[in-house]
DNA sequence: GCTTGCCATTACATCGATGTAATGTGAGTC
DNA sequence: GACTCACATTACATCGATGTAATGGCAAGC
């Protein structure tokens, strides 16, 4: 059995407030005495139950990060971020996936695991697309990413403006005829959409037309989708001279595809993507894409959600991270 | 503030007791007593607290994850099937990262989140290279990979015999000077003895001498470290004719070096991984390596992980999972 | 020497859910 | 109608840590 504070205050001599004393240092404790728990906590292996703190304190020191799936590389750079983070301040991260599951969204940011969870940060998927009874207990929330609904604070990158940026560095290497990737099938997510309009923009900009063939629907942003959408439109399409994927994971699958047909890249067509994920430089060739600081994502999202938790009521906020198009041997050689 | 059993009480014109035997299903509780808590619940949207609920029963409903790097596609992978089949059996699962610091590996064992966590699933990194003091208090604990301490529960894969085949694999395609990358440097990681002695075994059994000069180290697995490694080899070495890489990442590090350098994969060079991670279908060209199942992985390590709740006195047991060389385009076209 | 005041320490209650043992209620039997 | 028996329900204590209010001791001050 796990001693408890009161083994300890018993083979300390003291009662066991002052051994929570000790450890709280808040209530101040006098040398000696303090001397002596802390070698009887040392001794006995002391470990305070956190399931007894958490009820006496209403806090419990985990937060929930919810992604859509941790195997996408994406979501694991993510999650890898939020768990450094978060460790260096003294959370455990609670991991929960949303992926299969898009209830799961609402469920969790309703019920928040009852208590044994602090707050938590989601990368939605579905939430976007339908408007959530803003419940009177939610938890501290800090949402990840595109969002359309205004209902917690939030941490993005502006697509618009990125897949617009990119379209531009694509239309300066000499190509004209620039398709995407990605672009919003039935439902299509928040992001989707935004990029999609953000490479209007950049056509616009341009004074190139808007050639609807040359955008690719494709609802799962994983490569092995991405490969199948981009080998059906192949089969019945000319080729373009470049191609924007909407994720990493996308141009990867793509590039794979490209290069079992023997289209050189970036020879015969440009291939970008979106996220700068570790395996995006090591991609043949490696990838052109837009980039941005995850760690900072990871310790804005803490932060925003770390203040929301000291003060419940303040207004939403929304914190907007600078990001880059980052230029590889995909786009030009 | 979040309603209570006592509040569910009060409204259901019940004891807080029947309201816990209502949650709990195990105390009958007659029909219409039950409807009316059942009422209640929902009215006041009672969600039972999980902290208080841990003290009491002294269990959490909490496993904890141990990975070293949530970022490497191997452990976002394994990560994804954890948190699936926990999910599944209604767990919920903490991940911590050991990546960094080493010494958390020992922490966790012997400290084990302090009563929040009913139990450990952890791959170790250093954990493997010293003696863990075993304590009389571990946690259930349940290692994944290869460990050569046996202190306790274990999911693994044949390293040996895995390397061996893949050996013989890439012999069988008419290569004989066989390299492999990740091999153990200073302290080197059991997989990596493990792995590198089973590349030997394959030597022998094919009557070719082992050449100590194509072994290249690699302490870290890593695409990046991968890459430098390969490029500094190759700046003094004649090229291989093929290279087994200890991991897909390696591998993947190793195939945009060699792309960079204009050495044709498969032509002038076969190259292998370990680990069939998701992105080596999509490399370019394709990726040969050793694969399993990693959804049987976390199966049976949540397997063993609740049995080992269970029973916390029993036998030590080591499960063995079937592993594959899948070939593709990496090794022959 | 006795009080005043301060600070370390203590006893007790509390957080919310639930096991234990006791109570209450009803039907069923003679 | 009194009694047993079975079973639903209740009061109370408990898990471990900690806030609150009260206690204790010690030193300074007159």
């Amino acid at each position: 059995m796990r001693a408890t504070v009161k083994d300890v205050a018993r083979l300390a001599g003291v009662s066991p407030k002052t051994v929570s004393n000790v450890m709280n240092g808040i209530v101040p404790v006098s040398g000696p005495t303090r001397l002596r728990v802390e070698q009887a906590m040392a001794e006995l292996d002391y470990v305070p139950n956190l399931s007894a703190r958490g009820l006496r304190n209403g806090r419990s020191g985990v937060i929930a990060l919810a992604l859509p799936d941790l195997a996408t590389p994406f979501s694991a750079e993510i999650a890898h971020c939020v768990v450094e983070v978060a460790h260096e301040q003294g959370w455990s991260v609670q991991i929960e996936e949303t992926g299969s599951d898009p209830g799961r969204e609402y469920d969790l940011m309703s019920r928040a695991r009852s208590n044994l969870i602090d707050g938590l940060i989601l990368n939605p998927v579905v939430l976007d697309e339908s408007a959530v009874k803003v419940g009177v207990s939610l938890p501290p929330v800090v949402l990840l990413g595109e969002v359309s609904q205004k209902l917690a604070d939030r941490v993005w990158v502006d697509s618009v403006a990125a897949a617009r940026d990119m379209t531009l560095a694509l239309a300066r290497t000499g190509r004209r005829r620039i398709a995407v990737l990605g672009a919003p099938g039935g439902r299509g997510s928040a992001a989707a959409v935004l990029r999609t309009r953000g490479y209007q923009a950049a056509l616009e900009q341009l004074g190139i037309d808007f050639d609807a063939s040359l955008v690719i629907p494709c609802e799962k942003w994983s490569p092995d989708t991405a490969a199948k959408a981009l080998s059906t439109y192949l089969d019945s399409h000319p080729l373009p001279e470049a191609l924007f994927c909407f994720t990493d994971s996308m141009a990867i699958g793509a590039l794979s595809v490209l290069w079992k047909r023997g289209i050189a890249v970036p020879g015969d067509i440009a291939v970008a993507g979106f996220d700068d994920i570790a395996d995006g430089q090591y991609a043949v060739p490696s990838l052109t894409t837009v980039s941005f600081d995850k760690r900072k994502v990871a310790s804005e999202a803490l932060r925003l959600l770390t203040e929301r938790m000291a003060d419940r009521g303040g207004p939403q906020r929304v914190v907007a991270l600078d990001y880059a198009v980052v230029e590889r041997d995909s786009t030009s050689s």
